[in-house]
DNA sequence: TTTTAATGTGATATGGATTACAATAATTTT
DNA sequence: AAAATTATTGTAATCCATATCACATTAAAA
């Protein structure tokens, strides 16, 4: 029931606690340990099956081998799968994670980071909501490592792995005008923030490179929190309404999804009607009839940089800030061929 | 850059440590602490915004007020929809979780399973893998709280939620059988575990009573880690040699959403030549065409339920075993109407 | 031979909260 | 007025690992 401590191997050892912290954290030849002593003490941990209280030492060292993830939803799959990542790359290095939804609710987030910190975690990565850059300064000046993901403030310096958000809008919006598509629109969130900005200029000048004039009604902003038939009734409308409309980008993948479900109840045919290409790839997208073109977010990489960045920082903190852009990937599907 | 700790709200109010403890802990009445002092130390706390360091308190009292969730894959919509409504549902009683993939590796799960408990989580929600059950007893025998989720062992008393996998399958099956399909095949999992066997029992059951001789070789099994192609080719050969088979029940979201690749690799009309029924709701299977039937779980009061009981197992245990069998519903849609 | 240095290990304080027990002051009882 | 209660609060031990400093012993250098 109760757990081995080092006093019980230092007892059965003969030897005081001290020493036993010492071989057992490597630091047998740094504190001079004899060899005899080392190898018994080892032997005994082995046998006893010891393994450190956790608090105990994370008490002392103010280290816990706890990182925070801060998502805004655990549920979207991309966001379960970089957590899935996450969780694997962590676990290389010997640390657990602790994780929590946002909700895009900067409220919210403020709560998250607050229980994550009196929890005392070693590092963060964070997909920060709007507004929540004050607090990652705070935190950054604390001396906890943090890492942002899929988003950053620009004004504010801090390491960070995205991906290059208006490239990949540009490139999938100057594949729908290389497919003669003329009237593109654009279906995304009211977010203001850098990775949305990014996304909506990448259109916008993917359009004005196409010779193709950008009209403020072809873009249609949703607010995160607003629910599926919330956003399925807004989608509707905004089809309809737009005259000539001949295809849209999403913007995200949950809105790429819902989309799909607004044109399906209109009885648009995608590809025929209407051309899609959605941000962010998903199982959906690849196998709807037609498959839905995309551009794919290389979440793998991106759980791995994560990780590599905030070990790093964690072990050797450094002056230098990891800013990682990974680069996208335009998956073409039936959903954008014109005339398809 | 450290915190307040209840030593600094003891000297600014002129008591003693363990005054501040009694109060901040509700146990002011109880020790007999003065209205006086204990506002006192109340609006002290407050002022400086104090919260208990959890490692400390950790330690003393042994409660983290952290949670292990144990689940097979947490980048599954199904599994992540569930960590999601868990973490919710345990931060309305103060709890964080801390969560790992099994993979539906045993290895996997004893690693994750150590961890936590060196970790000192106070409680776990666990989808078991096989041969899990020593270990699980072992942590109950230790006086840990356990409701597993998903399955479970019939042989070992434990709490649990879990959905009637019999009736849904039945359902599913009998559904199929009363559209006028006849030769319906099922593609499942090589697991031999109770939720797997139940829903293949409740296949073969519906078969028996729609009048349906049980097929040995209409039941395909596949291996958890067989991967996206490897199940691809697997299932269409099952379905290429499967003579005369008309409709197939797949048995999880993953194979369903393989199924429905595989089938559409074949160029076969689901619904026109082969009806499809799944076990789980998916995006996937509402938005596809045609739109495929299925048996949802209602995710969100596994979720509830699985922390509710965890809460009351925490604070206090009881004899009596918590078993809940939720029932599922079967949403109709086109992919299994016959002629369809 | 004496001093200095190196070697190997232990005693103790620390981190922060909790709690068994002790202690003091205030009140009531006899 | 002395004794017995009761109301309030404090002291110190505890959870466990770790870091600092100290100490004893032996070997090397002066």
């Amino acid at each position: 029931m109760k757990g081995i401590s080092i006093k019980d191997i230092a007892k059965q050892a003969g030897v005081s606690p001290t020493t036993v912290s010492f071989v057992l954290n490597g630091k047998a030849k740094e504190k001079r340990i004899s060899d005899q002593v080392s190898k018994k003490i080892q032997k005994i941990a082995g046998k006893l099956k010891y393994k450190p209280n956790q608090l105990a030492r994370g008490l002392r060292t103010g280290k816990t081998k706890t990182i925070g993830l801060i998502v805004e939803d655990i549920a979207n799959s991309f966001f379960a799968t970089l957590a899935k990542v996450v969780e694997d790359e962590a676990d290389k290095f010997g640390y657990k994670v602790l994780y929590g939804s946002t909700e895009d609710n900067t409220e919210k987030a403020k709560g998250l980071l607050e229980v994550l910190k009196y929890r005392q975690v070693d590092g963060y990565i964070i997909t920060p909501t709007k507004n929540l850059d004050k607090e990652i300064e705070q935190l950054q000046s604390a001396g906890k490592p943090i890492v942002l993901v899929d988003r950053y403030f620009p004004q504010m310096p801090s390491h960070y792995v995205v991906v290059d958000n208006y490239k990949g809008a540009y490139d999938a919006t100057a594949h729908l005008a290389a497919q003669g598509f003329q009237k593109i629109g654009i279906v995304t969130t009211t977010s203001d923030q850098v990775q949305m900005k990014d996304r909506l200029d990448g259109y916008a000048d993917a359009l004005k490179d196409a010779g193709i004039t950008y009209n403020k009604t072809l873009v249609k902003k949703l607010p995160f929190d607003l629910d599926k038939d919330g956003s399925n009734e807004e989608i509707k409308k905004f089809l309809k309404t737009s005259k000539g409309l001949d295809a849209v980008f999403f913007a995200t993948n949950y809105l790429g999804i819902r989309g799909i479900e607004s044109i399906r109840n209109l009885e648009w045919q995608i590809g025929k009607q209407i051309g899609v290409v959605c941000f962010d790839d998903h199982d959906i997208f690849r196998l709807y009839t037609p498959a839905i073109t995309c551009v794919a977010q290389p979440i793998q990489e991106i759980g791995q940089q994560l990780v590599n960045i905030l070990m790093k920082e964690l072990n050797h903190p450094s002056a230098a800030l990891q800013q990682v852009v990974l680069p996208l990937n335009l998956i073409l599907r039936p959903s954008s061929q014109h005339n398809g």
